[in-house]
DNA sequence: ATATTATGACTGACTGGTCAGTCATCGTCA
DNA sequence: TGACGATGACTGACCAGTCAGTCATAATAT
């Protein structure tokens, strides 16, 4: 009874159902989704927001830890303390839940990016001080992880790889780029190459990213430390502190 | 081999629900058959070879368009012109092929950081050389989705990790830490921290990979010109060739 | 040299298990 | 009570891996 409709698109499966899982370690239970809640029992819609919350918090774990396709919707559903049919309710399928995950994930970065453009002193001091923010706000935490997503599964989900261009990545880059041009201007900085490719500011931090994801095990990385000698390099010798 | 003792639990192969394959995929025999002189009839072992290295070949194109774990052998079996269960005569599995596949892709890029140790004028022109052929051999070429299939597997493959961190990173690392130092002692970079950390050397290299990946088709990265500003910043001002 | 047999590379239909997405039913809140 | 959120058993597409059978080629016999 084996009814195998295969349709005719010779070419290109374009738009297939992902399945499949990978071959993997166990992920580590990082904690019951719900278990102890201090909240008593409250409304419909707030318990929506809570339901929905855990969700979002279970599948950030689990896309983390598998990526995309290897990901069962099973095990977000378990690990978010929900029947699987719920995640329906809140997203429409596995598709539309990786993406929206992922957007949300950004916005938090967004606004520390955008939350920048006081500049009080030195802009070596602005620069450095958005390190120590990215350092300590995603270098060190999970949001590192969402980054390696990104670059994983960008290229399978163009709208994705859009969206990260469109709102931080090209926003960043002219922001630093002003920056750039700012200290300049100011003379803190000689070389007036570097605006044109503001990515060398941000290198090291983008690889402090990978570097933590995938060597921390083998040989720790001090993203900040590594950072301000690359400012050094920047905006010449340390001023001693 | 006289017997014909059907055995039941095999049926017949009735009808042929779906055309077999499209034409193409038979491609090899009718080549040898009619246009003997490209290729004269292989023996069995350079045949073997040949098969092989046409499954290696397919394989990578899927693992880089797909990642592991939506890859499918089917698609590998029909691209590479074999029948799926000849991947097994390969290989063991899906989870070796792919192990087998990244280690394999990186030799030559081991080859290509260990053949640097000749430095016969300033340590600039070395590095600057190093980075025309990882540009040239890696960020222009498939090798680059390859550093980005580590990237995105890398967490799931300790294996395919540990592999890439001991013959790939601490190897071209180390190599890079010495170079620091003898330009150090050369007098021709100031910055002795540099030294602490050879990643900065590189870092710009690893975005540019990152981003030929993700945002080429966005905005064209110049890779090369953007790491000889690097140099600037490192070894001081560019002297005008 | 020609015929016969042996080898094993190759094939692809098939199995067993997986998992995205559905929906009839149940429980709960307003 | 009625409506809607929640459930989880269920469906069926999907796919890694298997293996009985085929056949080109090598080995051996005539």
């Amino acid at each position: 009874m084996t009814k195998r409709i295969k349709p005719s698109t010779r070419t290109k499966p374009a738009k297939r159902r992902t399945t499949i899982r990978a071959a993997a370690a166990r992920i580590p239970k990082v904690a019951s989704a719900k278990l102890a809640e201090a909240r008593p029992p409250a409304n419909r819609a707030e318990k929506s927001a809570e339901r929905r919350a855990a969700i979002v918090e279970a599948a950030m774990d689990e896309f983390i830890a598998r990526g995309f396709a290897a990901t069962r919707l099973d095990d977000v559903a378990k690990r978010a303390g929900v029947a699987k049919g719920t995640l329906y309710l809140y997203f429409k399928d596995k598709e539309s839940m990786f993406e929206e995950l992922i957007r949300t994930a950004l916005v938090p970065l967004i606004s520390r990016m955008t939350a920048l453009p006081t500049i009080t002193g030195p802009v070596r001091d602005a620069v450095e001080g958005f390190a120590e923010t990215f350092i300590r706000e995603i270098v060190s935490t999970r949001r590192g992880d969402i980054i390696r997503l990104i670059v994983s599964e960008g290229p399978r989900f163009p709208a994705i790889a859009d969206f990260y261009f469109r709102e931080v990545v090209s926003k960043g880059l002219t922001g630093m780029k002003a920056l750039v041009q700012l200290a300049i201007t100011r003379g803190e900085i000689k070389h007036r190459e570097l605006g044109d490719f503001p990515q060398l500011v941000v290198a090291p931090a983008i690889v402090a990213v990978i570097w933590q994801s995938l060597f921390a095990r083998h040989a720790p990385l001090d993203g900040l430390a590594m950072f301000k000698i690359h400012l050094d390099l920047i905006f010449g010798e340390r001023r001693q502190t």
